[in-house]
DNA sequence: CTGTGTGCAAATGTTTTGCATTCGC
DNA sequence: GCGAATGCAAAACATTTGCACACAG
């Protein structure tokens, strides 16, 4: 199971560092799109030495690759995620869980984008998770958040 | 022109300050999607002792409220916009730079937001802008982008 | 008058940076 | 061996918080 994550690396131009194994790896496994620390704090028991700023320095390098998507929903730190397929997040305006969603086709009109050179586009839909609905107002919205047309 | 703005903030419940006002106003004239700095930086010629705290805190009131959208972008700070209206934003990977474009018609699929209860949906489209376009490789991209499928 | 909003200073939390050492290739 | 990556400490930055005073309704 390392093997493809050393040959993914290597394929993107990146050497092969344990850190940067482990960490893609673990990326890879989760799919709670963790923060840099939620991932240095998991990886940690396994790699007592392991630096926040090697965490932080190699999420940088998988993303200018594109091994990893950084994440910036709004809550003050941001979330990573390795899977490849292209989708949408769906993201609890109560709790702030995340999770993956199909993408929908996105009509994308060229006279829109002016004289842009598009690239991609991201989707990030917003709503209350079961169990958010259930506690009602118990938990406030994550960096207020009510209504929000845009 | 003040008026619109002092009844806008009533409507919603707010006390009309004059800092509250003066931010409003700033936001709705502005469409360069500014920043709490950029704000504060503009509005505090006109009004010297403006804290940035109170730029901070009258966002976020205007935010509960409606009137105001966060955006982040990932840029390490976050923009604000005061422009009803649905849309979707359009980011210049080469300078930041931000502007808005039509909602493209999101067909999403009840299915997909499985048992969440559906509250609204944020698109960004990444791209480059014709300067940067030109000026091809002397800006990097702000905070790594190369592709990045989701 | 009452309670919310403001201004100021200090704190918080995340992300970045500088630099010596280690290690992949 | 060479250059890139790591670990550690310190810095930089945006944002939040605590609290006394001011002011909108």
């Amino acid at each position: 199971m390392a093997t493809g994550t050393v040959e993914a690396l290597r394929r993107h131009g990146l050497r092969a560092t344990p850190q940067r194994v482990m960490l893609l790896e673990e990326l890879r496994r989760r799919h709670d799109h963790p923060s840099a620390e939620d991932l240095h704090r998991s990886l940690l028991p396994r790699s007592p030495t392991l630096a926040l700023s090697t965490v932080y320095a190699t999420l940088e390098s998988l993303e200018r690759v594109g091994l990893v998507t950084r994440l910036s929903l709004g809550e003050g730190r941001d979330r990573y995620d390795a899977h490849a397929h292209p989708h949408a997040h769906l993201v609890c305006l109560g709790c702030g869980q995340v999770q993956d969603v199909p993408l929908p086709p996105l009509a994308l009109d060229p006279a829109q984008v002016g004289s842009f050179r598009y690239a991609y586009s991201r989707v990030v839909h917003y709503g209350w998770c079961p169990r958010c609905q259930a506690s009602a107002k118990d938990i406030g919205p994550r960096r207020g958040r009510e209504e929000c047309p845009p």
